[in-house]
DNA sequence: TCTTTTCAGTTGTACTATACAACCAGCGAG
DNA sequence: CTCGCTGGTTGTATAGTACAACTGAAAAGA
């Protein structure tokens, strides 16, 4: 057995706490298996690269923000993608501080590639679910993310 | 804003594509703010910890083959975990090569205190969720972790 | 206008988690 | 007893991250 980590779900146990646990668990294991899925692009990396095509290229301190990173983790995230000729980056001549970061075509191509290779696994994972499971699961996860913490009052 | 990534959700998207969205947006931001919330405990600590406290007790090769991790970085974890007196290493008198990992007492506290901490953030977010959607998504959970690869038949 | 403040981004430094490889120490089979 | 296997540690390297200090450019105030 590689990763076993199996159903040990404790009887009693409350959704909410199910909920709990079996997010841990994704996190964890998503964490171990991207690197291993797509050694040439790291979560992060495709996020951004993502990030990029959604909106036809941002500032670096839009991507910090936007994921809650630091503004020079974003910055060395997007020097290597530079360097492997992922991205591009285009001197804004309105504002000579910020940089445009769009994706060349290299970048185009090999986020397809990954998104495609993410989603034939999802696509296989999920091959056996009926429509309607995979309508809800969904709904929920967009619920789960949606979320925002409440702004703490005085 | 500190972090937006809001439900930019693109229209025309199969449930699949959501899921495999959410799922990407969740593990990415899981990463980044399991250390924030509890520092003195990382997410993968807090899962040996929870294993131990379940199982009462394992070798550490035990928890590199479930975690799927390398016995070097389990280790070096355990060696924390130890310094920190969370865990104590018992030698096994059967077999010489094996140590024992259990809980401390202070291990057990902190993993219940971390462990309440997370069940509360889970249901302050759960909060509004009606008692059936819960459930279904607690299966849902479930049932997409427990998915094993098929294995590769020559 | 000139100065101060703010903003975008880079670089230096440090830390954590991780893997791989080399190694040591018991155990068991021949 | 020696050889190979297994459990574990240590050395080394890498990725991702944060924080702090810095540079250069724009904006705001005097």
């Amino acid at each position: 057995m590689t990763a076993g980590e199996g159903p040990d779900e404790p009887a009693g146990e409350s959704a909410v706490e199910t909920i709990q646990r079996e997010m841990t668990v994704f996190a964890r294991r998503a964490r171990a298996s991207a690197g291993r899925m797509h050694p040439e692009l790291s979560l992060v990396s495709y996020t951004l690269l993502g990030h990029l095509e959604e909106r036809g290229g941002c500032r670096a301190t839009d991507l910090a923000a936007h994921y809650a990173l630091d503004k020079s983790t974003v910055s060395r995230q997007v020097s290597a993608l530079e360097r492997t000729g992922l991205v591009e980056r285009r001197l804004d001549p309105e504002d000579h501080r910020v940089q445009v970061l769009v994706l060349t075509d290299a970048g185009r191509r090999i986020l397809a590639q990954v998104t495609e290779s993410r989603r034939a696994a999802f696509k296989e994972r999920l091959a056996r679910w009926p429509a309607e499971d995979l309508e809800r699961f969904a709904e929920y996860l967009a619920r789960y993310n949606a979320w925002t913490p409440p702004p703490d009052e005085p």
